[in-house]
DNA sequence: ACGGTACGGATTGTTGAGCAATCCGGCAAG
DNA sequence: CTTGCCGGATTGCTCAACAATCCGTACCGT
């Protein structure tokens, strides 16, 4: 009611000036401990430091971290979310150890959403498709140097890029919470340069073809990756779970 | 999930006569206060008893359902992580008033999620299809009876029905989510008979596309019901901020 | 030995109160 | 009409406590 006073022409001059800054504001607005303790949480989690299973008792995590218990709770319950960490009423939380169904279940949805998208690629966001370069260059440059933990977040994030061709934040964000799961899984297979070597030269492939708009050649061959990686993933838990109910008995 | 604690052999001898039980557990393990709060919040938002742009003061509801200030904060968590209520530092947090950018986006994810399960109709899980025809009975016999709410509901429910084509949990969970968050969408429109009326008969239309197996018409038809309805409430939210803007000047 | 059971310790679930940080609205001064 | 400041209200986070629940273990009768 009391602001029909201020002047259309001073109004308008000031927001041309102001438009720049509404891009910053994210920087500005810190979300406050409990997002920051998700975040720590996430990255320890799907950067192997918590393997899956671990137990992430209140009492001690709140401690070590020098936050309280209430808050910390906030974080877990956000992460539970996520699919990243399980809740078990009244026995705690645990870190995800995804099984052989959980991995048939992400590959659906990548082979669902990723293609979907690169058939998109037609009417995609502006600068998606130079992403998805940039990704693959990097991808390429932690191989040669053997930085295979590298390269597996080049791959996720190639992928990341690979869906921002839809132009949906929903869809990003649904994805980047599945590949970080996806993650967990990485950490449960032996030899992780064996298994991210041979992608980076498929993502490098994938990428040219979507360069040069063959988008149906690119989803063939963006499905024949996901088919072998969700194989190899799978004989690699398959594998595992042998071993170590083995190593009950 | 696997409860893999459970010693080998008992389990195999058990789980045989016990495999009917799997499925009546959830209703068992009631996971606590805060989990009943976000339902009771989330009904409430979706059914419209809480308009967009309503705040949720953190003492007034604690106290009005109840409970703690803290348990309360933990659903708020959830609720923000769905994105059907935003989180404003310092100030409080709000049931969300989704905007043109909004719908846009939904309805993107929406084309490209619903459109690629249609098509993998031929290899959706058992009862799947079964499922569709349910939702779209209880549609035409919600809409007989006049009762637009439970159109609006049964339409949701169509759609997560054929997401679940697709046959991903995930999928599922992230799908539901966003209708949810359309649901919001719905209650900022005028003449909620007038916008779902159209759309029971289109439903029928398309279920029984999928029931033939003639997926590509499927597909055709969900698109053109998407688009149409992507424009509708395009432009209704259009109207709506002209008018708020013009109740301001 | 074996299945059942009761007990004790430990962890989680939830509460209530308290204090610092922050935001909002209004009022006074320039 | 802007600027700065103050008071009230709300949120962010902490702390301590208690009830509910789970787990392991020792105990029991057979």
């Amino acid at each position: 009611m009391t602001q029909e006073i201020i002047p259309a022409g001073k109004r308008l001059a000031l927001s041309s000036g102001l438009a720049g800054l509404s891009g910053a504001r994210p920087l500005l607005d810190r979300t406050g401990t409990v997002a920051r303790l998700a975040d720590i949480l996430r990255a320890q989690i799907t950067e192997g430091g918590l393997p899956p299973g671990t137990q992430l008792a209140e009492h001690a995590v709140a401690e070590a971290l020098g936050v309280s218990r209430n808050t910390l709770r906030e974080a877990f319950r956000l992460l539970a979310h996520e699919e990243l960490v399980v809740h078990e009423p009244h026995r705690g939380v645990f870190v995800r150890t995804p099984d052989a169904g959980d991995v048939r279940d992400i590959y659906t949805t990548r082979r669902l959403v990723e293609c979907a998208a690169v058939r998109n690629a037609d009417s995609a966001p502006s600068g998606a498709v130079a992403e998805i370069r940039a990704v693959v260059n990097a991808a390429q440059a932690a191989a040669a140097e053997q930085r295979w933990n590298d390269v597996g977040t080049a791959d996720l994030r190639f992928h990341s890029a690979i869906v921002a061709l839809a132009g949906s934040r929903r869809l990003n964000d649904m994805m980047r919470r599945v590949l970080a799961e996806l993650r967990l899984v990485f950490h449960m297979m032996a030899d992780p340069h064996r298994f991210h070597e041979p992608y980076v030269h498929r993502n490098a492939e994938i990428a040219a073809l979507v360069e040069r708009g063959e988008t149906d050649a690119a989803v063939g061959a963006l499905l024949a990756y996901l088919d072998d990686a969700e194989r190899q993933l799978l004989t690699g838990i398959a594998e595992r779970s042998t071993q170590s109910s083995e190593s009950i008995t």
